[in-house]
DNA sequence: GGGTACATGTAATCAGTTACATGATTTA
DNA sequence: TAAATCATGTAACTGATTACATGTACCC
């Protein structure tokens, strides 16, 4: 265990996910990644190899090797794994994040706020009724926690489409 | 020039301070950003003082630089920068960033949805006030673009204080 | 059996973060 | 005048992004 790992969310999302599928290679959670969480915190493709190797490093996770053919990677949590993973699932935060919104950015600097209206709304609305139809097929069957998150989305890209529409027809929003 | 320069975000937050300043120094742009940019796209210390260089030696800022005292670096838009701000504000996005909420991160991984929404309600509560407060300050006097990210942060805040508040009493959010 | 798409990584670069450092100004 | 705080940066590190590279399976 080299001298300090610093867990981040990243590292977290790897042992989080490693969790619940017991072992699994960098490609398997790449995938797992795309499939839901990646709607509202995506990883990068390289980051997802990268990051269970550091957690290797630092003992959180264990490795094991295909000795043939692709040589994949396979990782599992260690019990310090395990133990980091549970203490910062129990630590309530009250930590905002920034909304960093590109649209919103230029708007602040002067772009044309209807033209940017005109510009998000479709990509908005179709987020919502994407959203709104993955729902109904995982709700009752997913973890509830994944539905929540799910909602959380609808909620926020729901506010878009209300805030862009009244921009739209020169509405204070 | 040096070859390639390329521009992220941070440095059209640059571009668009400066444009508005005239001139400036890195800590000018610190302060202006610490009021009111900072709340919904925030740019770290050390930045403030990198992307101005980059940017020079890019060509789309000049720099002067005090010969006695502090020696403090005085940056203002070339023509090249000018023409860079513009053409990136005539361009309207429809890109949508990612919730990336650390606290639903950890709901979807399992932590407790009302343990966390008890933690989280305070603290968007006191920012939904706090911007609701600003804006009234504001309004009327900042530029229009300022004012309409503003009221955007809030309406998120406020999406926020929903969803929290139904997750507390047990509701489907 | 040749092309295309999926699977599986590595390397190089770049941006962002943390930590450190020092001069100037205000206040006790 | 000593202490504290504001002003102004630099350096080192680490994490994230981009680009490259190659093997395998499937399909036409």
């Amino acid at each position: 265990m080299s001298s300090e790992t610093r867990l981040s969310s990243t590292s977290y999302i790897v042992l989080g996910l490693l969790d619940a599928a017991g072992e699994a290679t960098p490609y398997d959670l790449k995938q797992t990644v795309a499939n839901g969480l990646g709607a509202f915190w995506s990883v990068p493709h390289a980051q997802v190899y990268a990051e269970p190797e550091r957690l290797a490093a630092g003992g959180y996770l264990s490795e094991r090797r295909e000795e043939e053919g692709r040589r994949r990677r396979y990782y599992r949590l260690t019990p310090a794994g395990q133990q980091a993973l549970r203490e910062w699932l129990a630590e309530p935060t009250d930590e905002m994040t920034e909304l960093r919104d590109a649209g919103m950015l230029k708007v602040f600097f002067g772009a044309d706020p209807k033209q940017m209206a005109a510009a998000q709304l479709p990509a908005r609305r179709r987020k919502v009724a994407e959203y709104e139809a993955l729902v109904e097929q995982i709700a009752g069957v997913a973890p509830p926690g994944v539905v929540l998150s799910l909602r959380a989305g609808i909620g926020h890209e729901r506010e878009w489409v209300r805030f862009w529409s009244l921009v739209e027809q020169g509405e204070e929003p």
